[in-house]
DNA sequence: TGCTAAATCTCGAAC
DNA sequence: GTTCGAGGTTTAGCA
């Protein structure tokens, strides 16, 4: 089995290597990570200088520039994406210097040794997810309505084009026809009006009496007002709530399984 | 002459290999970068899953850990200071669990390959300084006042005891009394209100008219409408300009010197 | 220890 | 494009 290895990797360069290094690693639009003696300046929004010590440098190849120190997780210098690069040797001095224009600012880099510096191509297509998706805050409806309302009954659920925007029909402990629109951050006004419309679209083919309701883990500034006005109401669901419920719910097949 | 080399560096190990290397380096509290192709769980104030694809991983001496993609400067995971570690082998994957209390949460790093793996234990008593002072603003306004107001004219400054703040007073160009607040940071709501005590305990004492400006990088929001309902008044007033005035005026010593 | 205000905040959506 | 709001915000200053 052959192994892909995207680095190359040299230990203790001079500058004079290193620089030759980083520049054609930089113009090839690799990634660089860069462990040595180093002292930084910045300029921009704000200013600051770094006095020299032991640090490690990412250049990212999409232009981003993290500076790291051994200790705390945030980086004491940082470049956001999109920056232009300067690699030069001077005075047995590495100088990187990475400018991104609005706003106008500059970061520079300066090495007098160098332990370590790496060059790389990362192939990275893997999808990243955080809380639960809008999809999940249905499932974790299907498995339990309560979390919707107490004696709620589903009926039918339809996902929508639109992301972000999933549809709920139910019954209420009373009977009552339910419209639930979900949706998984914040409501905001076009949320309300969405789900009037479905409202009155429904309200066109029916004569029973409507409930509309809108899902989500909080409200915009203003929205309830507007809520109210339609006749609608607001239930605040958090998608990490229904992701605890998922979860439980695969626990508990487990449980079932081996019960 | 010597070269100081604190960096181990191991390229293409097996996981076996990484595991046992990244192990002893965490239990000796070093710091370690590793390259490879992970997937990542984070389970706490909230849940993320990161799905398989080639990244660096960083972990501190001081226990915290980053997770970068190729792409975009913030982490994709992360764990803050204080972490403990489980650094095992399993299946060919070599997983690296990051945990800490409060907030109780946990992040996972799973490795099927690594590239190359360092560990290292790096020395920085650099000094990190942001920003100019607030003395340096002080400082900069007796060099050039015209930073303040054109025609504006020192009479006296005060360095308060209460940090951030520093008083100046003088005379605008019209020949009013004016009592200036600096702050070197944006200005919230007490920054205003403090001013106000000042100008009023001044009125008390003085029949003269009276100006009160409250010299800031910014204000916070809402405080331009405190400042005219006081009938106080803002200038806006960068540090980093305040940092190019003292520079400015540090050459123009030199070329004093020298001429 | 808990709260409040600011950040080289960043990042995204809404206006 | 700019403004506004949320974030696993983080972080620093105080009560």
């Amino acid at each position: 089995m052959s192994k892909r290895n995207p680095v190359a990797t040299i230990e203790n360069p001079t500058v004079e290597q290193a620089t030759e290094f980083i520049k054609n690693a930089v113009t090839e639009h690799n990634a660089v990570l860069i462990v040595g003696n180093c002292w930084v300046n910045y300029k921009g929004r704000a200013s600051s200088k770094l006095e020299p010590g032991e640090r490690m440098v990412i250049i990212k190849e999409d232009g981003s520039v993290l500076v790291h120190r051994p200790n705390g997780y945030v980086p004491v210098n940082w470049q956001p994406a999109g920056c232009t690069f300067q690699v030069r040797k001077k005075d047995e001095t590495l100088r990187i210097r990475a400018t991104r224009r609005k706003p106008l600012e500059s970061l520079s880099v300066y090495f007098d040794v160098v332990f370590v510096v790496s060059s790389m191509k990362l192939v990275d297509r893997g999808e990243f997810s955080l809380h639960a998706s809008e999809s999940d805050m249905q499932k974790a409806i299907l498995i339990d309505p309560s979390l919707l309302e107490d004696g709620f009954e589903l009926i039918s659920y339809e996902k929508k084009v639109d992301p972000g925007f999933v549809d709920v029909y139910g019954l209420d402990k009373n009977g009552t026809l339910v419209v639930v629109e979900l949706k998984r951050k914040t409501a905001g006004r076009d949320a309300a009006l969405q789900l009037s419309k479905y409202v009155d679209c429904i309200k066109n083919i029916t004569n029973r009496e409507l409930r509309g309701i809108l899902v989500a883990p909080r409200l915009a500034k203003g929205v309830q007002t507007i809520l109210t006005s339609l006749g609608l109401e607001f239930k605040a669901l958090d998608p990490k709530t229904c992701a605890d419920t998922l979860q439980k719910s695969e626990t508990k097949k487990l449980e079932d399984f081996f019960n």
